[in-house]
DNA sequence: TTACTAACCTATTCAACGT
DNA sequence: ACGTTGAATAGGTTAGTAA
């Protein structure tokens, strides 16, 4: 599974491995499955710049149509030019006001707004809808990948997709989040490796102004992700600063086929009956070692009460030294029953079919690291 | 290192359309 | 007229890339 975790990373056969790969150093790995998620985003080429700014200069608010057109011609894709505009009229925008701003400073007027064209409004069938519907039950985010996938099988554009799935989500809160307890993530500078979901969005108005984090390990709409503790030293949350779910629970979309969740994770924190309980004997231990209260101050006990919320990933072995390594050579097998443990229900699974990697990373500041794969067959 | 940029998000508002 | 809902906008974050 390494092997294949990596050749997926690398894009290449293991026959073209350089020798580094596979001893790649662990927040390298991490970084690369980070990038990996990332990866689809387009850098425009000049060419593609040029006529992009040709036809805003022509018309800032190109229609659908248009877009279209201008997808074809270029080679990338609608909802891409959608974005490029969207930017660019910002952008103007700000000039603009700059500007008006300089001109009502000594004129005191101010400028017309200018009157948008008319909106087109696509019309969804009510089998596209049922398939959006099933789709958005599945993931309230979907990624680029899924939302083409979706965008083939109704025939409605990507971007109109994307727009539905925003609109859905504002229209229609998660009700399991209406029940989540806040837990405030500690300051984790000390631990740059690690990395633990925090958060799913404060997606609906209702809950505008809400601080609270979701703990690690979302269910099954978001799936878990790059994990990211050092989150924990968050400004004050305000709704722009809560992180967003494709980045912080999802990475970048998608991802490639192979469903890849990359996490520290601390086996420390299981689900019970009454929420979640730690796990002695290792929290212990790495309790009793971690001395710097910046450390220690705070790090986030998972909210108990809701049976239902996958446990926050919450520790980090920062302070493991070489006697707390012995579990390391049992490591797969210890994670497996830890994940069964931790995760019973089937429905914390994102796909039904395809086998999920976990990867799990870890790094010692003594240089001492391991890797360890699973796949849970589902 | 920093600025820029693409992609993403939520919240809000506009507007088309069916009732 | 009103409710529903697709589309657009505003204002934000993150992370890759280029200077």
């Amino acid at each position: 599974m390494v092997d294949c975790a990596l050749e997926l990373l690398l894009g290449r056969s293991p026959a073209s491995w350089d020798p580094g790969d596979r001893s790649m150093d662990l927040s390298c790995t991490l970084g690369l499955l980070e990038k990996e998620a990332r990866r689809r985003r387009i850098i425009l080429d000049q060419n593609q710049k040029n006529t992009l700014r040709a036809w805003f200069e022509k018309n800032p608010n190109p229609d659908l149509a248009t877009r279209g057109h201008l997808a074809k011609e270029l080679g990338i894709s609608e909802s891409q030019i959608m974005t490029w505009f969207q930017k660019h009229r910002k952008i103007r925008k700000q000039a603009e006001f700059e500007c008006c701003l300089e001109e009502s400073q000594t004129q005191g007027q101010d400028k017309p707004r200018v009157k948008e064209a008319g909106r087109s409004r696509t019309h969804f069938t009510k089998s596209q809808i049922d398939i959006l519907i099933e789709a958005f039950e599945k993931n309230r985010f979907p990624g680029i990948a899924t939302r083409e996938k979706l965008s083939q099988q109704t025939g409605i554009p990507e971007s109109r997709i994307h727009i539905w799935f925003q609109n859905r989500r504002a229209r229609h809160p998660d009700p399991k989040q209406g029940t989540q307890t806040t837990a405030q993530l500690p300051q984790n500078s000390q631990c740059p490796a690690l990395k633990a979901t925090i958060g799913r969005p404060a997606p609906s108005k209702t809950l505008t102004g809400s601080l609270s984090v979701t703990p690690a390990l979302s269910p099954p709409h978001t799936s878990p992700g790059p994990l990211d503790l050092s989150i924990g030293h968050q400004k004050q949350l305000s709704r722009t600063t809560a992180p967003q779910p494709s980045q912080v629970v999802q990475g970048r979309g998608d991802g490639p086929n192979l469903s890849v969740y990359t996490g520290h994770l601390s086996p420390v924190i299981t689900p019970g009956e009454e929420g979640f309980r730690t796990r002695a004997p290792l929290r212990t231990r790495i309790q009793e070692r971690r001395q710097d209260p910046r450390e220690n101050s705070g790090l986030a006990e998972p909210p108990l009460g809701d049976s239902t919320q996958a446990p926050v990933v919450n520790h980090c072995f920062w302070d493991l030294d070489q006697r707390d390594l012995g579990f390391l050579q049992n490591w797969d097998e210890w994670f497996q029953s830890m994940l069964a443990e931790w995760i019973p229900a089937k429905e914390y699974w994102p796909g039904k079919s395809e086998p999920h990697l976990w990867q799990v990373q870890l790094q010692q500041p003594a240089g001492v690291s391991h890797v360890s794969d699973n796949t849970l067959q589902q």
